[in-house]
DNA sequence: TTGATAGGCAAGCAGCTACTTGCCTATACT
DNA sequence: AGTATAGGCAAGTAGCTGCTTGCCTATCAA
């Protein structure tokens, strides 16, 4: 639960998920460029397969291995837990 | 919105919201013998206090200040923001 | 087999963050 | 006035984070 707070405190990891919700299955390269070109976010391919890897420890990002391609999809999953957890409405006393 | 995912990457912090939900306009001192009593986190009056500034930035947090005393509200508001960001089910393709 | 493509591992570094310590201000009580 | 209470400000520190650089592995095409 922790791990998916963490992973969203990030504006790179989110444009990520923003990304990958648009349009699911993305390899690493395309996620790369995608930043690069959308978002003028020119980071390096190991930065982003950091943030990948942490998206994918907090169980937001699975992803599924075809030959030397990796490709990503959004799991929304673990954001259920955390909108949860408090109320979005005012309590009424 | 930046400031709302940093405000809940911490444990404290959302220790402190859970607290709030529960029991609203409680004071500093409060807050901070509900988690050393509650759950076992002896942290400094100022520590407290920085986690609740961090609050507040992202308004997570609402004061309300009376003679010597603050009152701290938790306020649901942005927490909408960030749970409409993403779809919460799985997209049908 | 050789070379190009897709990705992984690990060390190093700058900047940030949570926490502490020490001191200061303002309100309330006697 | 004097003292206790509720809180604020600021500097310092240890540890974590995001990013880079450099090198390595695995798959595919010629």
């Amino acid at each position: 639960m922790a791990d998916v707070f963490h992973a969203l405190d990030d504006e790179t990891r989110r444009i990520i998920l923003d990304e990958l919700s648009a349009r699911d299955g993305q390899t690493l390269f395309e996620i790369c460029s995608v930043l690069a070109m959308r978002h003028q976010r020119g980071l390096t391919r190991q930065a982003i397969s950091q943030h990948l890897a942490v998206l994918e420890s907090a169980h937001l990002v699975v992803t599924e291995r075809r030959g030397r391609s990796k490709f990503h999809y959004f799991n929304p999953g673990p954001l259920a837990e955390i909108t949860g957890r408090w109320p979005t409405e005012k309590r009424t006393e």
